[in-house]
DNA sequence: CTGAAAGCGCTTACAG
DNA sequence: CTGAAAGCGCTTACAG
């Protein structure tokens, strides 16, 4: 049916070894022959078959993606979509190609990527979360297979990964809320089996500390398993009320300033609210949205350099790779900045 | 290096037949000897080589997913993590993998497909985007290999295809407007070569036709080409104000909405504003976002049910399948209704 | 520079 | 029920 090595080696009088010559340019072929190859190879419209130079090769020009059960878990929605941005335009620019699968428990993830690997399907991996104890780093660490992970890996400081300096990030929100004259300000985290979640919880707490201000246990909430209105009614009945809000997520914290509103809590007036994950929807909101911005677009781009790097056996300069992050002052936590 | 075939068919004192056999399923295997197989193969943790299988089977157990460009493609954003996030609930339950490509132009998109297709890595295609004389579903109709179109195709009626109404959704965006007693009704569209956006128009202009009043080329806007402030000025540099907006995409509209706030115009009450491709945010803002919602997620949901299919060379009872949609009537388009 | 041969890891008629 | 053989489409030492 379709065109193989042998029906183009036919029709150019030579051998297929010498077709495949001329397709992987790695030894000399004279000239000519090539070029009546090359020829014949368009006129057939031959096209390699990729699973056969796969099998002989034993690379595969893709990298595997590794999705949560994004459909359940809104909580971080915004991240992926913009952590996808980047791995798409840096292997679109690297010649690889992205194969993904999910699992909807972390079981599943688990066969999931076993299949990948064992199954030979991709070069390497980018993980896109870090959870502790994470049974799929496990697996590729002792399976000695390619992978980079965004995110921070607590137990192993070795492992290739891309983060942002989460600690710093949510320690200058702190100090953010500060300037502008809180003392109470809260902090709606995601699912504390996270390392990121951990990591900024420590931030936090850091930047209280060094403002002299008390942690206090009922300012902290896990917003992944609160809906906004309990969130606000949890802080809000408090005796000592927060004034600042520390969140997760655009998406949350829009959700907490819908809430907000229908219960008259003006933002930032009565709250001030500052959330990560930039979108370009915080723009487009009122009050636009104040961020930590951590340049997910960059941790995405970044992982597949490295992984590309780590598949060709180059040489890595380090393996913990950190973007920058920055503080975006909007309206949702300056006063009169509108 | 990983184990074989072979490897197991030594263990296990037989042929590596008899290891296929009992890996495929097809063919009887003598129970007592399949079982020292299948023990043999968990002790030396064998895994079938995806490659090896696919090469001899012809079949990969992939589905290809053809991204538009859509780092640049701003204005479509919510609408294809919605699409994937369909796509994946159906592939994760019928076992097949996702494997992505994207081009920067339509050449580039063209030969990212013709590489997937021609070197055999996915056995169907799902294309996000239907344009007008698109090169990629010609080239995709005359290979004769399977693929779903997600929207419509205008030349020709047979290709399999998931889409809504979207004549009828745009005319019950103007009737929604017109029963809220607006009778300058404008319309911010995307791209014209994209038959979406085509049906859209049709449907708005029907939808005028039908209510009595008249269609006016200065009320029509392509969204993809202007920022939000220049199709705000346009609009309400006319002589006749339109006093109702229908917007392709949730983003758009609210980046318009908050334009017209900085213009102190109001949403609803000067402006009364309804846009397609409803997502989350759209409860989150303020005003709540009305939507005609298109039920993007069961589109590619239905994609991946029919490709498979059709890869499966199962019976398909109608190429062109419809994918409801409805109206969200929310803040802001109806006064009053918070 | 080029061809014949062996092999990548699997499956599947063909005999028995 | 099972094994030997051929083959999927390619690549790569090995000779020449």
């Amino acid at each position: 049916m379709s065109v193989t090595i042998k029906d183009v080696a036919r029709a150019a009088g030579v051998s297929p070894s010498t077709v495949s010559r001329v397709i992987t340019k790695h030894s000399t072929v004279n000239k000519l022959t090539a070029q009546k190859v090359r020829k014949i190879m368009e006129e057939l419209e031959y096209h390699p078959n990729i699973i056969a130079q796969s099998l002989v090769s034993k690379s595969t020009s893709t990298i595997g993606v590794l999705f949560p059960k994004t459909a359940e878990q809104l909580y971080m929605n915004l991240f992926f979509i913009e952590v996808i941005r980047g791995i798409f335009s840096e292997t679109t620019a690297s010649m690889y190609d992205v194969l993904t699968t999910t699992g909807a428990t972390i079981d599943e993830e688990l066969q999931a990527t076993m299949n990948l690997v064992r199954g030979k399907r991709v070069d390497g991996l980018i993980l896109l979360q870090s959870r502790v104890n994470d049974p799929i780093i496990q697996f590729l660490q002792a399976e000695g297979f390619p992978f980079v992970l965004i995110g921070r890996h607590v137990q192993d400081d070795s492992l290739l990964s891309v983060d942002n300096d989460n600690v710093k990030a949510c320690y200058d929100a702190v100090k953010h809320m500060v300037e502008q004259g809180h003392e109470r300000i809260a902090f709606v985290n995601g699912p504390s089996d996270l390392v990121v979640c951990k990591d900024r919880q420590a931030g936090y707490e850091q930047g209280l500390k060094d403002a002299g201000l008390p942690i206090r246990d009922d300012y902290t909430l896990d917003g992944s398993q609160f809906s906004s209105f309990q969130a606000v009614s949890t802080f809000m009945s408090l005796p000592e009320r927060p004034t600042a809000l520390i969140v997760q997520d655009d998406l949350m914290c829009m959700d907490l300033i819908r809430t907000f509103k229908e219960m008259h809590i003006r933002v930032p007036e009565d709250m001030a609210m500052i959330s990560f994950n930039k979108m370009s929807i915080g723009g487009l909101v009122n009050p636009t949205l104040s961020n930590i911005d951590i340049d997910i677009f960059q941790l995405g781009k970044t992982a597949v350099e490295l992984l590309v790097k780590q598949i060709r056996s180059e040489k890595i300069e380090q393996c913990r790779w950190i973007v920058p992050h920055q503080i975006l002052s909007r309206q949702s936590s300056v006063l009169g900045s509108s």
